[in-house]
DNA sequence: AATTAGAAACAACGTTTTCTTGTTAAAGAT
DNA sequence: ATCTTTAACAAGAAAACGTTGTTTCTAATT
C-alpha cells in the first residue's frame, strides 16, 4: 500500500477541464480567460498534461494550437467523464420512476398486514426499479441493524423504537372487539364486564405469554380479562375465531374480514399509534422521504 | 467567464478515490493506510466532500462508518468514472479493428491510382470503423493544411513535400514507354532517338504545359521529345493512347492495362520515389504508424 | 460505573502545489 | 522590418495538502 504517485493520482479534474477547453478553443490565452486564470497557469497545466500523457498534445502553429491525434482521441472520453462528474455533483432530484435500489423495511406483523400490501402495489407502479425487503421486527437488535444500515425503515409502535431515531406517526389505530362471523352473540351493545369475562385470544408478537395490550385498561376499570389463548401474529386470528367461540381485540384496519365480525361494545380501548422510524443519517434521503410520504398517504 | 469556484472545480480525483475507498472499507484509518496517508488527511478530505455534497456521507457508528443513502448512490457512478479515468491514462495500444476516426489523405493522381484501391480494400477489412478521405494533392497550400491538421498524410513525390515534415519512401517506381495495344510498332528494341521523335503525350498534374518529367533526361542525351499533348492526370492516358498513335511514359505499377502495351526501349528513364509524409506532431500516432506500415507492405 | 481501546475530529505547522507578475522567445500580420 | 499575439520560462506569493500532536466520541471490558 505504497503511495503510488503515477498515473491517476497525478491527474486532476481541473487539468481535464483545461484539456477539454484547449481542444475546444485551441488557444491557451482564451482558455485562461474562460477559466478566469492567467495564460501562464494554463501553460503550466499543459506542461504537466504533456508530461503525464507523454505527448505534446498541442503543437503551436502560429496563433492556434493544433491537437495531436492523442489529444484528439481523448476529447470524447474527457467530455464523457466531465459530464458524468457534473451529474454526480448535481443535487439529485428524487424520481421514483427511475430510482434503482434495494430498501429494507422492518415491520411488525400488524404493519406488514395493514400497510405493506398497499405499499407494494404502489411501488410496483410508481417505482418499478425499487426492490423492497421486509424483515420481521425483532425489537432487541433493532438499534444495531439500523445503525449498521441493514435496516432502512421501521414500521412499528412508538414504544419499540430507540429514542435516537427520527420518526413520524403514520396513523392512529383502534382495536375492535371481534368474533367468528357465525357466532351467535347478542346484537345489543356488550358491557366491558361481559367482554372481560368471555374467553378471548390475544396476540403477543414479542414475548409468548397470556398478556394482552389492553390488560392495563381493563384493570383500571376493575376488570380482569379471561385470556385463554395467545398467538404470535395477527394473521392467524380470524381463522382461529372462525372455528371457536372466542373473541379478540383486532385492529380496525385489518377489517372487514369474511371470517369475523365486529361486536358492539360499550367502550373502546385506547387507540395506538403506528409510526415509521429511521436513522437520522437518512433524514435527507430521497427514497426515505418518498416512501414515508407514500405510507402517510395510504 | 468568471472563476466559478463551486461544484466541479472544487472536486478532485483524489477525493473521489477517498470516497470510493471509504465506501469499500468504511473506516478512515484503513483508507488512510491503503492510500499511504494519515487518518487526519482522510478526515480532512471527508470534511471537504461533506461540504461539497452537502451531506454527512458517512456517520460514525462505533468502529465503522455507515454510508448515507447519498453516499451509497454515488458508489456506482464513482466507480465508473474512476475506471474511465484509468482507461484514459493507459497508454493506448492501437488496434485497427476497433479504431474509430476519420483520416484525411492528400494523394497525387498517380498515388491515388497506384495505392488507394488496395489500401481501401485493406482498411475495409482490417479497420472497419476507419473512414478515409482523399483530397487532391495541391502542392501550394500543403503546408497550411497539414499544419492545421486538415491533412493527416501525403502520398506524393519527394520534391513536393516541405522539409519540415517527416516522411518515408514507400517504393521506387519506373516509367515504361507504352502505346495503344493495337498500334503496330516494330517488335524490336527502340532507340531513345526513335522514342523522342515519336509524337507523345505527357502528364502534367501541377502546371498545364507541354513539359514532361523526363525532358531533362532526354536533354542529357542530346534529344528533345516530340510532346504533342498534355493531360492533367494519368487516368486518361490509356484511353487517349488507345485511339491515337501516340506513345507515353507511364508508371509500371499502373500496368498491365488492356488498352495499352509496353514497348521495348534501349534505356529506361530514372526511377522516381513515392513517399508518405506527415506532420512530426503525429509521429507517435497509432493510426498514422499503422497506415504507413500498411502502405509500405502493399 | 469506571476504564480502556479504537477511531474520527480538531488544531497548528511545514511542505508542496498552484497561481500570479514579470519577462523572453517565436510566429504571423502590418 | 516592426508590431502584435501568444506560448514558454522564472521567481515569488497564495492556497491547498499532509503531517504531528491532541481531543472527543463510542463501544467494549473490567
Amino acid at each position: 500500500m505504497v503511495q503510488m504517485m503515477n498515473g491517476i493520482n497525478r491527474l486532476d479534474i481541473k487539468q481535464l477541464r483545461v484539456l477539454q477547453a484547449l481542444l475546444d478553443l485551441k488557444n491557451l490565452s482564451k482558455v485562461a480567460r474562460k477559466m478566469g486564470l492567467t495564460q501562464q497557469a494554463i501553460s503550466e497545466q499543459l506542461r504537466k498534461l504533456r508530461d503525464l500523457f507523454d505527448d505534446r498534445l498541442f503543437i503551436r502553429q502560429g496563433n492556434s494550437m493544433v491537437p495531436t491525434p492523442k489529444a484528439l482521441s481523448m476529447q470524447q472520453p474527457i467530455n464523457d467523464i466531465l459530464r458524468q462528474l457534473e451529474v454526480l455533483l448535481e443535487p439529485d432530484v428524487f424520481t421514483p420512476q427511475t430510482y434503482k435500489g434495494v430498501f429494507t423495511i422492518s415491520a411488525t406483523d400488524y404493519a406488514t398486514q395493514a400497510l405493506l400490501p398497499q405499499l407494494f402495489n404502489l411501488t410496483r407502479r410508481e417505482a418499478p426499479n425499487l426492490k423492497l425487503i421486509v424483515r420481521d421486527f425483532a425489537s432487541d437488535n433493532i438499534n444495531q441493524l439500523i445503525a449498521a444500515g441493514e435496516l432502512d425503515l421501521l414500521l412499528t409502535f412508538p414504544e419499540f423504537i430507540p429514542d435516537n431515531l427520527s420518526y413520524v406517526t403514520l396513523f392512529e389505530e383502534q382495536h375492535l372487539c371481534i368474533t367468528g362471523y357465525k357466532n351467535e352473540f347478542a346484537t345489543k351493545v356488550l358491557t366491558l364486564a361481559q367482554i372481560a369475562a368471555h374467553p378471548q385470544l390475544v396476540v403477543s408478537p414479542s414475548r409468548a405469554n397470556l398478556r394482552g395490550s389492553h390488560d392495563q385498561w381493563f384493570a383500571e376499570k376493575g376488570l380482569k380479562r379471561n385470556i385463554v389463548m395467545s398467538v404470535p401474529s395477527f394473521s392467524a386470528v380470524p381463522d382461529i375465531l372462525h372455528t371457536t367461540d372466542m373473541i379478540a381485540f383486532y385492529p380496525a384496519r385489518l377489517l372487514p374480514n369474511s371470517k369475523v365480525k365486529a361486536l358492539k361494545v360499550e367502550a373502546l380501548p385506547p387507540t395506538f399509534k403506528i409510526i415509521a422510524a429511521w436513522h437520522p443519517r437518512t433524514n435527507d434521503s430521497g427514497i426515505h422521504r418518498w416512501l414515508i410520504e407514500q405510507l402517510r398517504d395510504l
